[in-house]
DNA sequence: CCGTTTCCTTGACGACTGTCAAGACTTTCT
DNA sequence: AGAAAGTCTTGACAGTCGTCAAGGAAACGG
């Protein structure tokens, strides 16, 4: 009835099914990708039938799509902690390479995904809108980080956040990649890669502040 | 027969055939992409029927890793042109500049294509073999380009080879979606990346020669 | 010239795909 | 309790896929 109480309207639980539904999706995108994750397969892998998913979602690109959406979610502020607890520059520095190394630990999956939908949109234009709105968001976060560094280190930042961000993505998508081969040391490489380039990405420091 | 004259033995015939499938596949694969690039549609696109392919492939994979592996030998060697004829190291950045928007304009379907096969590479391991070899000689190729930078300069190269590709790399894969997605000025914005980014990669000046 | 080898086409196979409709089961409301 | 709405399963559909075998066409050697 939609009354003060208000319990949960069956919109709720139709959301709530749908990020259920979206979240044992994602598991299965992660493990095969996505041109080999078929509906049967996310549907095994999950609570539902196979059929269920065009009750919750028109296409198997509108799941795709609320995927990564949800994805999004929750991987935008991983390094929001990095950035609020961090006191000097080189703690910050030190404890962002951390978290990088960290996040290709425990979440290989996820991010090959991304990659893989990123490559997708370059030839499926049904995905550049939501590939790039990521984009921009996982941009922004990683300012969050440059910006902090850059006024904890007294110094401007000398790169835009859109090159901030291409550069340690080159970075991390090479370390995922060999990180998945299994190679030795690519994770001790990340972490020294960082300390050494966050340092280029600021300016000649402050005139009011001397070296 | 093989006498003196050599006139052209089975064996050449047959490589060559394999190379006149590859090429025509590389084209259907730039342009759908490598799942949904069926061996039907690659066909269609070529003087060949579909059943060809089995005459001269073992496999789909088999197929699509010698099509990789040919598109980067006629890659590899693209900027071999700008390390030879550079006299000066803003000479070398600005025509090397020029090369990486001159590659996004002309060849964006084969390099969305070699993303794609990378990212693919993360869940299939059997493309790995493959797409490190490549990679490595991408970064071979990158990194002729800033060592004869860093001579021209005078100044010592302050990042590994690694770092040097992966930093270039993830501008270039920024600007390549950029472009597909139609955006204005992001080829601009790459050159001008270029021009900021190439400086960082050399450390202090060499002491025999004082700036 | 004929026979053999090489090359290529055609057609079919089983498996898998996204989609959807028919109906059963469950919950909610009156 | 009975009706109605919501939720989910099952089964089937029209395609497409990679693969392969049978056989025709062409090139080649004698």
């Amino acid at each position: 009835m939609t009354t003060a109480t208000a319990r949960r309207t069956p919109a709720d639980k139709h959301d709530e099914r749908r990020r259920a539904l979206a979240d044992s999706a994602l598991r299965t995108l992660g493990e095969l990708g996505y041109a080999r994750a078929s509906l049967r397969e996310i549907a095994n892998n999950s609570e539902f039938s196979h059929g269920v998913v065009h009750y919750y979602f028109h296409d198997k690109l509108d799941l795709i799509v609320y995927c990564v959406r949800q994805y999004k979610a929750t991987c935008v502020h991983r390094y929001d902690g990095v950035v609020a607890e961090a006191s000097t520059a080189d703690g910050l520095v030190a404890a962002f390479a951390d978290k990088l190394v960290e996040t290709i630990v425990d979440e290989a999956p996820m991010h090959r995904l991304w990659y893989d939908l990123r490559s997708q949109s370059m030839f499926e234009e049904s995905l550049r809108e939501a590939v790039l709105q990521i984009d921009q968001t996982l941009e922004d976060m990683v300012w969050r980080v440059v910006a902090t560094y850059a006024e904890l280190a007294g110094r401007p930042a000398a790169m835009t956040p859109h090159v901030a961000y291409g550069l340690l993505d080159g970075l991390f998508q090479q370390a995922l990649l060999g990180h998945l081969c299994a190679r030795e040391g690519v994770l001790d490489d990340l972490r020294a890669q960082v300390h050494r380039l966050m340092p280029v990405l600021l300016g000649a420091p402050a005139l009011s502040d001397p070296g």
